[in-house]
DNA sequence: TAGTGGTCTAGACCACGGT
DNA sequence: CCGTGGTCTAGACCACTAG
C-alpha cells in the first residue's frame, strides 16, 4: 500500500503539534474520537500513535489520554529524522561543499558495504546552524549507482531526505549510530567556530534505506557546548 | 493485563537469539508459524516483533522473513535497557559508592523535578567495565520515596533496574538523553584510566519509572576510545 | 460509573520475493 | 504461484483515572 492510512493520521497529529494548535501538556483527542474523525479502526490510529510516541512528541497516561510532551531543546539527531525537522525552524543550513564524486572518506567509522567501495562515490558537505550559530558539520558518502542525475541537483526544500523520497521515491528505512568524544580537524572547527583543545561529539550514522543499492554513510562533528545532542525513548 | 501474551513472544525469541540458537543472519520463524506456537494471532506476534526490531534485535524484509542481525559491539545505552543487557557477558560492574543518603548532584545536566528536590536524594555511582577494562563511571541519583529500605540492600543479579523490578514492581518507562562532548574530573578520570586532555563522552539521563514518585537521574562519563557508543533505529 | 488507553481475537486484502 | 510480511477492519474485554 502507497499511502498508508496511518500515515495519514500520524502526520496529521504532528503537523498539530509542529504548529502549535496543540499546546505542550494538552491532550489528543481520545483515540476514539480519531477513530472517528478518519473513519479508521483504534488499531490504525494507535500504529500513528505509536510512532508520535517512540520520536517524543507525545506521552500517553492510561485512562487518562496522550498529552503533548514537551519538545526538547537539544537535537534530536538520533532517529532517522533529518536535521531540519528534528530541530525545527530556528535550523539554517550551509553547503560547505556541493554533492561531487570523490573517494570513500577515510574518516568513516562504519565499515563500507563490499558492493558500494568498488562503486563510485557521492559526497556533500554541510554546516547546521541554529539561530545562525554554527553546531554541526555533516559530511554524506554515498553510492552513485541509484542516484541518476544526482550531481547539480536542488534540494527539494532544501533537504536531501525529501528529494529522496520526492524524485528518487527512496525511503529512510533505519539508521546506526556510533557516538564518540573527539576532536575535530583545524577546518572543522573553524566552520564551527570552536577553539582549539575544545572536544567535539562525533556521530557517525549508516543509513539504510528502501533501496538496497543505496546506504548512506555520515560523519557529524557537533558542537556540544550550546546544544546538545537529544534523545528519547518511552515504552 | 498483568502478563502481556507477547511479552511471551518477546522473551522466547529474545532469549533464543541471546542464547545463539538462533544464528546471526538466520531466519525466524515466520509470523503464522509463531501465532501456531504460541496461539495467538498475528497482532500480538507482530506486537512482539516490532519490540525486537527497535531494539535492534531483527530486521524484517518484506516478502521474506525477520532476520537475526548482528549485533553491534558498540555499548547500546541509549535506549531504557540495564548497561548488562545492553553490553553483553563481557560487561562486570564495581560500586565506587555504594547508596547512600546525598545531596542532589550538582553535576546533574537535567532539571530536576520540583518534588524530587524537597526529598531525600539517594546516590550511588559504578564503575562499568569491558573485559576488564574501564569503559564508563555511571553516577545516579534519586529520591528516596518509593524505595523503602533501599541502602544496604543487595541488588538482584547485580541490576539496579532488575531490583526495581522484583522488589519494587517498578519498570521503567522511558528515558531522555542529552549528549555531549567534554572532560572528566581528575577522579573519573583516573577511575577510566584516562589521561589529562583526552575528552570523555558524557551521557546525562532522565528515566521515568511506573511510579510517578521515582525519576532516576543518571550522568554518564564514557570512555570512547575502545567502545562508541551504539544506537540503532529501524522502521 | 463513564471514558480512557492496553491487549487481543479472527478474520481480510495487499505488496513483495522467489519458484 | 505460494508464502512472506504490511495494513486494516470490527469487534471484545481489561485496567486505570476521575467525578
Amino acid at each position: 500500500m502507497k499511502n498508508p492510512k496511518y500515515i495519514k493520521v500520524l502526520d496529521f497529529i504532528k503537523n498539530k503539534i509542529q504548529l502549535g494548535e496543540i499546546e505542550v501538556g494538552g491532550y489528543l483527542p481520545s483515540e476514539n474520537e480519531l477513530c472517528l474523525h478518519f473513519s479508521v479502526t483504534r488499531t490504525t490510529v494507535r500504529k500513528a500513535l505509536d510512532e508520535l510516541l517512540k520520536e517524543g512528541f507525545i506521552e500517553k497516561q492510561h485512562g487518562k489520554g496522550s498529552r503533548v510532551r514537551e519538545r526538547r531543546k537539544s537535537l534530536g539527531l538520533l532517529t532517522v529524522k533529518g536535521f531540519s525537522e528534528a530541530v525545527g525552524e530556528n535550523a539554517q543550513t550551509v553547503f560547505i561543499q556541493k554533492p561531487v564524486v570523490s573517494d570513500w572518506g577515510i574518516e568513516i567509522n562504519h565499515e563500507v558495504n563490499e558492493s558500494d567501495k568498488s562503486c563510485q562515490c557521492i559526497y556533500f558537505e554541510r554546516l547546521r546552524k541554529v539561530n545562525d550559530e554554527p553546531v554541526m558539520i555533516e559530511k554524506n558518502w554515498m553510492s552513485g549507482k541509484a542516484l541518476e542525475g544526482f550531481l547539480n541537483m536542488e534540494f527539494t526544500e532544501g533537504s536531501f531526505f525529501k528529494t529522496l523520497s520526492r524524485v528518487y521515491r527512496i525511503e529512510i528505512t533505519g539508521s546506526e549510530h556510533e557516538l564518540r568524544a573527539g576532536f575535530a580537524n583545524a577546518k572543522t572547527n573553524s566552520l564551527l567556530n570552536i577553539k582549539k583543545g575544545i572536544p567535539v561529539l562525533r556521530i557517525s550514522v549508516k543509513f539504510t534505506t528502501s533501496n538496497p543499492q543505496l546506504t548512506i554513510y555520515s560523519e557529524l562533528f557537533c558542537n556540544t557546548e550550546k546544544y546538545p545532542v537529544g534523545n528519547s525513548y518511552f515504552i
